[in-house]
RNA sequence: UCCUUCUUAGCUCAGCUGGUUAGAGCACAUGACUGUUAAUCAUGGGGUCCCUGGUUCGAGCCCAGGAGAGGGAGCCA
């Protein structure tokens, strides 16, 4: 007989069949209930065992975390809570838990401290439901795209271009560190490296990304990225996943349809799929609300903030808009930001996005037209020589969960700008051969994916919401 | 990297103005009970008070340095 999953087991109708089931103990009450979870669900199932019949030794190695098998038949339960519940009739212990020595107890424990078993945290509820949701979103977005007919491209973990800017970069090599070989000048000899010159790991896979859609049209990379920046925040790591999608043929405009619209797609998504889950993020952190202060608590439980996005467009403001209100708002003239609101140009501080998103226009904000001087080189020109085509989408309490760009189709502007920021034209000939040959207007931007899964969880603290974090000083696992 | 708060039992935390043997809840062990929902009740074991140095008759508490963690800022996704 097969082992059936307890996800479909509590959908089954219990006709007293015989079934078997395999999952790990959550606890085990007045030595006859035994809560079950195999991972497919954050609920547990009940499993009933009549410590009369059991011999003692097994009893005793029901222990929390304990891995067990039970043949059993699916009865309706007798109990509230639970609408069936398997009466055991084998029980086989197949990996013990020390319940001394087993650091996940039948209680709620610390994030902090769950974050330093990382190995262990997937065993409960909380990060079995952040995990899934993020298995949900993943796919969702794969799916998204699929059926938008978006190529998905695999592109380059190591690259050689360190001339992006995008923020400082892990060297690869497999030189002696200790001991690499130098030049006539006493400098490290890249000739000898694997490569044969400096290489690293990806910042960004939107360069290469750009290249093929002038080959596909549309595509989107969802991979890894690496960022060796000391930040040290609750929304940055070293390692993390990004979604980058490129169109060719698109406008600002375009691109701004898409990461709206891929949004609420997937969340929407989630919120069917992954609706037990998130439900239960929901209930968590109504309780952890009902900790703090009148004053602190959110206008919106996690569920109703989620629908509120999907059923409220994004505010679309330029940023002289949001220079203007941010300018004009009494927070600035009562000077209760740290840094004023007082020239155009200035870049805007994480306060002036959360005023915009959290207090002025309580919802999504996408930004666009940023003063050239504070994006990078790649962004398209617009005709008013002052901005460039460049969108940030903020969420609340997340902040800055997508950027992106029209990207600068026009060779010569492209290369005076480039020369401006002292960005070698040479080693980016490749990108630059797009422009040669067949340009056209295109545009695409990066979605942080674990800053979604923040989102999409409640949670508030990036470290949570991926499986190891990578940290500076951290790379346990 | 900067600012700030914290570090006491396996976990979560209390510990007064510097004072004698450092506490609680949960977890764990033993027993009772047996349709429980983080079961309940009784009993019990469990401490490098983060580390190093200093002040003091006396330091968990005060001072200096260090380590680690949380929150905020910058960089950004």
């Amino acid at each position: 007989m097969a082992r059936l999953r307890i996800k479909d087991i509590l959908k089954t109708t219990p006709t007293e069949q015989t079934i078997i089931v395999k999952g790990w103990v959550r606890t085990f009450r007045n030595n006859s209930f035994i809560a079950l979870n195999d991972g497919s669900t954050n609920n547990n199932l009940q499993i009933v065992v009549d410590f009369n019949k059991t011999p003692e030794d097994i009893l005793k190695r029901i222990t929390t975390g304990a891995a067990i098998s039970i043949t059993g038949i699916l009865v309706a339960s007798l109990g509230k809570g639970q609408s069936v519940e398997v009466k055991a009739s084998s029980i086989e212990i197949i990996g013990d838990s020390d319940a001394e020595k087993y650091p996940l107890q039948p209680k709620k424990h610390s994030l902090e401290f769950l974050r330093e078993i990382a190995h262990l945290r997937f065993r409960t509820n909380t990060f079995g439901a952040v995990f899934r949701v993020r298995n949900t979103l993943s796919f969702a977005i794969h799916q998204f795209f699929n059926e938008k007919g978006f190529l998905n491209l695999h592109s380059p973990i190591i690259t050689s271009s360190d001339a992006e800017g995008a923020g400082e970069m892990f060297h690869v090599t497999n030189f002696d560190i200790s001991n690499p070989p130098k030049d006539e000048n006493g400098q490290i000899d890249y000739k000898h490296d694997f490569f044969g010159k400096p290489a690293n790991l990806t910042v960004s896979g939107q360069l290469e990304g750009e290249l093929a859609a002038l080959a596909f049209s549309d595509i989107y990379t969802f991979g890894p990225t690496f960022r060796a920046e000391n930040s040290n925040t609750t929304r940055h790591l070293a390692e993390f996943w990004m979604i980058e999608p490129e169109m060719a043929f698109s406008d600002l405009n375009d691109n701004m349809n898409l990461a709206e619209e891929m949004l609420q797609y997937v969340i929407n998504y989630a919120l069917k799929t992954s609706h037990d889950d998130i439900e239960f993020l929901n209930q968590r952190l109504l309780e952890e609300e009902k900790q703090k202060p009148q004053n602190e608590r959110s206008e919106f439980s996690l569920i109703e903030k989620l629908n509120f996005c999907l059923e409220n467009n994004f505010e679309r403001i330029t940023y002289s808009q949001a220079f203007d209100i941010l300018r004009e708002c009494n927070y600035n003239k009562k000077k209760k930001f740290n840094y004023l609101i007082d020239k155009w140009g200035v870049d805007l501080q994480s306060e002036h996005e959360r005023y915009l998103v959290e207090k002025h226009f309580k919802k999504p904000v996408i930004l666009i037209d940023y003063p050239k001087e504070i994006k990078s080189f790649y962004m398209r020109q617009n005709d008013d020589g002052k901005t460039v085509a460049a969108m940030d989408i903020l969420f609340p309490g997340i902040g800055e969960i997508v950027g992106g760009s029209q990207r600068e189709e026009r060779l010569e502007k492209l290369e005076t700008r480039m020369d401006e920021l002292g960005i070698p034209k040479d080693e980016l000939y490749w990108y630059l051969d797009t422009r040669r040959f067949g340009s056209c207007p295109h545009a695409g931007f990066g979605l942080g994916f674990e800053r979604l899964v923040l989102f999409v969880t409640g949670m508030t603290n990036i470290r949570d919401v991926i499986p190891f974090p990578r940290t500076p000083k951290n790379c346990e696992f």
